[in-house]
Order: C-alpha cells, then sequence, then structure tokens
DNA sequence: CTGAAAGCGCTTACAG
DNA sequence: CTGAAAGCGCTTACAG
C-alpha cells in the first residue's frame, strides 16, 4: 500500500508538504511541487487512508443509517419504502463525498456503540422506532443526527416527516366525497403496546374528516393491525363475510390495501364495486395491481434528500436553519375507490 | 470520548493490560484485573475506536458493497431484486461482526479508491455489470472479492450465481408443454453494445428447449431490450398490435413481465386467454398483479447469503472451500400461463 | 501476569 | 513556501 511518505520520499519533500498538496492547500506550497507530487500521485494511484485520517481529523466522513431489527420482519429492505429511501440517501450522501455505513440494531447500546466504534459524523434514523427512545440517545451521543418521521416532543431534535393528519384527513374526506359514510381504519396505531405517532395522527384527520361530515366515530371501525400483505388478505375477507359494516377502507399501508384487494376478490368481491380501499405511500406496486390503487403519496425523493442535506448542514455548519420539516401529502386517485351510489 | 488511556489511567495498568482484556486475551491477564477493567469499561460504557483499530490491525472489519451508478435508473434499490438481496447481505454481515459500507460507482478508479480508503477487508459486487473490468479490478486490488452472477471467464475469482441456463430453459419447456410455438423472448441481452452473460444463458437454455421440440429458433422473436415496467407495457402493446406473431413471452424479469401484462390489458387482451407470460426472479409483485404472474424463482437468500458466508471465510482463512456457486432456480406456476389450445 | 516502546497513516499547530 | 515534532487511539512484538 503506497502511502503519504512514499510519495513525501519519491518526491523528495517532507510528508506534509503532500498532505497539503493532497487537501488542496495550494496556497501553501509552489506550483512546481505541486506538479511533482500530483505526478508521483497519479503514478500510483494513491489515495488517502481514511481511517488514519478520521483518527486525526475531526471528521470521520462516515454517515451512519440506522434501522431497526424487526422480530417478524427480518429484512426490512423488502419494504419497498425503506429501499426506495435508501437508495436516495445513499446517492445524495456519495454526492456530498460522505460515505454510507447501515446497520440495523436492536437497542440504545447497540446504537451508541455503533456510533463511537467509527466515530461518525453523523446518523440518521431511517424509522421513527426509536421515538420513545430518543432522550436516552440523545444522552449518550453528541453527534448531528436526524430521525424520519419522528413525533418526538423533544425540541431541536433535526426531523423530517410528512403531513399524517392531512393524509389521513384527505384519505377520508375522498372517501366521504364518495358517498361513504362507514369506513374502516386499519393500521399499526400500536407497537408492542406503545402507540405509533404517525399512524395516530393520520387517525386523527380520519377522525376529523369524519366529524366534519357528521358521521359518528364508531371505536370497533379500528382495526390496528401489522400492516402487511397477509393481513390486508385476511382483513379483505374478513369485510366481505360482513365482520365489519363497512362500504371502504382507509390503510395506512399500500401493501396492506394491495392484500385487502386480494382479500376481497378471494371472497368473490370486486374492488371498487363492491368495497372502496385507498392505501397509503404510492409505492410501485400500488400501480402494478388491479385495481390500480388509489392513494395518499409522499414524496420519498425529497424526504431523503432533505434528511441528508440538513445533517450535513449540521455537522459542517453546526446548526441547521430549519429542524423540523414536514413534507406535504398528495390523493393519487386510480381506481380502487367507487362512487357508493354505484354499490347498491 | 472514552478512550484505553482513560480506562487504563483509572484502573491503575498500562494500556495493554486493557488492550488485552478488551480483545479476550484473558490467559494473559490476572482474573482480578479483568473484573476490575471490565467495571470500569462498563461504567463508562467504553468501545473502542475501530479507526484507530484498523490502523494497526490488519483488518478494518469493513465490507463495502458495490453497487453500478446507472444512468437511466438512478436509484437502483427501487429494483426489489436488488433490496431483497441487499438487506439480507445487510443482517449476514451484521450477524458475522462486520460492517457494512454501501456505495455505488462508475468505474474501476471508483472502486480501487473506495476499497482502499476505507482498507476494506472484503467487497461484494452486487450485479454483474463489472463483469469486463474484473481484470483490472483485481489487479488493482488485493482484497477478498465476491462477484454476484459473474459469468466472468476468470479463474479462481469467488462469484455466486445461479443456473441461468436452467431458467431459460424450463421456462421455455414449460410453455412449450402448454401448446406454445410462437415465444417472444424478452430482455436486456446486452447493454451499451456489450452482451450480458447472465441474459445470454437464459437466451441459449431458451433456444435449447425450442430445438428439442424441433421449433425453429427465430432471431426476430428475441427482444433485447432494458427490463423494466415502461418498456413492459409497450412491448404487451405491440404483441398485441400483432407487431410480433407470438401467443408467449418469456421475459428475464418480473417487473417486465407485469408491463407486458398490463400493455396487453390497454389493448383490450387478456393474460392468459389471449397471451401468456412468463417472468423471472418471483419478486414480492409478481403476486400482487392480476393474473398473478407465473416465473422463474431464484433463492435470493441463499444467494446473498452465501455470498456473505464465502466472503468472511475468505477473509478469515485466507482461502474458500468452492469458489464458484450456482445456485438451482425452479418454476413457480402461477396463473399468467394459458394451454395454447384455450386460446383459440 | 504486566508494561515500555514503536508504529499504523495521517493532520495539526508551530517554527523557520 | 517548507519541515520537524507531537499526537490521534489503538495493537504488535518484545522484555521482564
Amino acid at each position: 500500500m503506497v502511502t503519504l511518505k512514499d510519495i513525501a520520499a519519491e518526491a523528495g519533500v517532507s510528508i506534509m508538504t503532500v498532505s497539503n498538496v493532497i487537501n488542496g492547500n495550494h496556497s501553501k506550497v509552489s506550483k512546481k511541487t505541486i506538479e511533482k507530487i500530483e505526478k508521483i500521485i497519479q503514478k500510483y494511484n494513491y489515495v488517502p487512508n481514511l481511517t488514519a485520517r478520521s483518527l486525526t481529523a475531526k471528521s470521520s466522513k462516515i454517515i451512519g443509517v440506522i434501522v431497526p431489527i424487526k422480530g417478524s420482519f427480518n429484512n426490512l429492505f423488502k419494504d419497498p419504502y425503506i429501499s426506495e429511501l435508501f437508495g436516495i440517501i445513499q446517492n445524495v450522501v456519495r454526492e456530498n463525498g460522505y460515505y454510507l455505513m447501515v446497520r440495523s440494531v436492536k437497542d440504545v447500546s447497540d446504537i451508541s456503540a455503533l456510533l463511537k466504534n467509527w466515530n461518525m459524523d453523523g446518523a440518521i434514523f431511517l424509522m421513527p422506532d426509536y421515538d420513545n427512545l430518543i432522550y436516552s440517545i440523545l444522552k449518550e451521543n453528541k453527534l448531528p443526527m436526524v430521525f424520519l418521521d419522528s413525533y418526538s416532543k423533544i425540541d431541536n431534535i433535526i426531523s423530517v416527516g410528512i403531513n399524517d393528519y392531512k393524509g389521513g384527513y384527505i384519505a377520508t374526506r375522498y372517501l366521504i366525497n364518495n358517498g361513504h359514510r362507514k369506513i374502516l381504519f386499519a393500521g399499526p396505531c400500536h407497537k408492542d403496546g406503545v402507540p405509533i405517532p404517525q399512524i395516530i395522527k393520520r387517525l386523527e384527520g380520519y377522525k376529523d374528516a369524519l366529524l366534519e361530515s357528521n358521521i359518528e366515530f364508531n371505536e370497533s371501525l379500528i382495526v390496528d393491525v401489522e400492516p402487511n400483505y397477509e393481513v390486508g388478505i385476511n382483513l379483505g375477507r374478513s369485510i366481505c363475510n360482513k365482520e365489519f359494516d363497512v362500504t371502504a377502507v382507509f390503510t395506512t399501508a399500500d401493501i396492506m390495501g394491495i392484500g385487502i384487494i386480494e382479500g376481497a376478490k378471494l371472497n368473490g368481491k370486486i374492488v371498487p364495486n363492491d368495497l372502496s380501499v385507498i392505501g397509503f405511500d404510492n409505492l410501485l406496486p400500488s400501480v402494478y395491481v388491479t385495481p390500480k390503487l388509489t392513494t395518499i403519496s409522499q414524496d420519498i425523493e425529497s424526504k431523503a434528500t432533505k434528511a441528508v442535506n440538513l445533517l450535513i448542514e449540521y455537522i459542517e455548519k453546526g446548526s441547521v436553519s430549519n429542524n423540523k420539516i414536514t413534507l406535504d401529502v398528495e390523493l393519487v386517485e386510480r381506481q380502487s375507490v367507487g362512487q357508493l351510489s354505484n354499490l347498491k
């Protein structure tokens, strides 16, 4: 392996002159020397050892992406939302000259160990699963961090999220506008007994839309389940079996919406003729299914880009112009919602 | 930040005694000292600085995952195949005590820089896009590497792939068994003018299956296209517009199969009644589409696991029991292929 | 069982 | 414009 020392020896200069050239401190070195050194660097394809650099420099140039270890769902990247988000984060991190280390972790001590181990410059938490742990995370780790979709009450944490309330509201509003009054809400309101704020917000939007139209809120129409395809299928079947007296479903994940459509189909019912379904996220599969899923879209690209930019701003400037970004959501009309009048 | 030095000072021992305790060289330290030191380590939640360690130890514990920068498709992780594969790799890397750095790169010098920058212990190349560059990659970088789906002719590189030939063969065989004799082959046989061996192998399987049934191979039934949803839609339309005289399509990617189904639908034709389609990969969306896509499945979990295990075996033992693993593929019968007799 | 010394490949003040 | 020295936080022989 070629080191600074080798380059310096061959150029007949000191190590730190080479270091200055590499770091672009060209004002400190004569043109002649610069050229000579650059030639040698090229000749050997020299690149600096960044583990050595991060030992002396204040910065490691490593950004950590933290994802939870899920018991039931051991490969989080199967989730198209996560993988799309991650892919963009990767791109933006690279374009800014940083390096990306990913790791799934199970608790705060895992997180702290990881961040300290590599002396990371910053970290992005992809999911809000750690919201109740943020206090201890912040206490143990003094580095720039961005939390996605967090509703943590802790002040001045940096977070990028979406307008979940509005998402719940416009989805429900849309169903009501199509004549529906008996609307099921299906999503993971709680996880391991603790509420998931993001989903609760969507639920609030749902409730307010009902209220506005003088539709009484009915607790029994809230189905608190983990959102996946299989659960969706079962739910779709249950609905068709009249276990719920509803004409429409708002579900907090496209994948579950796709499952509901399938479950209904398995029981001989057709969406949107017999049942309307609206999803959330606007992931690619929502276009593949028949009928194409009407859904609430969030701008994942923007979310990922802003998260990284915010983090890097904080890393490099020590402060951030705006520590709380809430992105807009919008309704994407497709084919899975029907007019209730057509139902009868 | 707490360092070895701090721990040593508080324990009243030398730095290297603490180092021995941390590294589990317990034979070299007295029980008393071990206990004392471990208590202090716990007290401060000390974890070693791995950038420092990797400077002295022969090992950095970093494994690189290399993905290509695609011009047209800037977020590779939108591809469910890549993201599922990646997620499993991440898990297995972590479970083995290594750390994962991902990066998209555009050429050999990018790759070499990355690997040298971090003094990586090993690297996994997720896609065979670099096959024609492997020689120069190997020349510039002397570290353990695993190439997925490579058909490089270079001996003794470590690779994990699937039986592409068989995949092409059984897919085509299945269509023939269902009475089809005019079968389109759609996939990216070439990229930027150079053949993609993986797809060529599937094409060979296709040809041999035809040959076996005395069906003449027809060059004009090979559609050499990038496999994505939009291309699939256009292809589906073209087929229904009689631009190709076929009754079935074998496509090398599920996503394109899903597009073909959609394209046919847009032109008023129904799969499998009017056209049969078979895909490749058995990704989740193949179940979401209507009709559910019949496809060739590969075991992504096994692929990812073997790739990491092989890499780590090589890193830790300096050699590998088997440097070329080819995984089996199988047909997954669903609903997108019909009997030709039913077509008329 | 314990430790002093050297060194990994860099950068950061500082002196000239 | 150039360089000698110290140090980042570890590990590796080696000596006792």
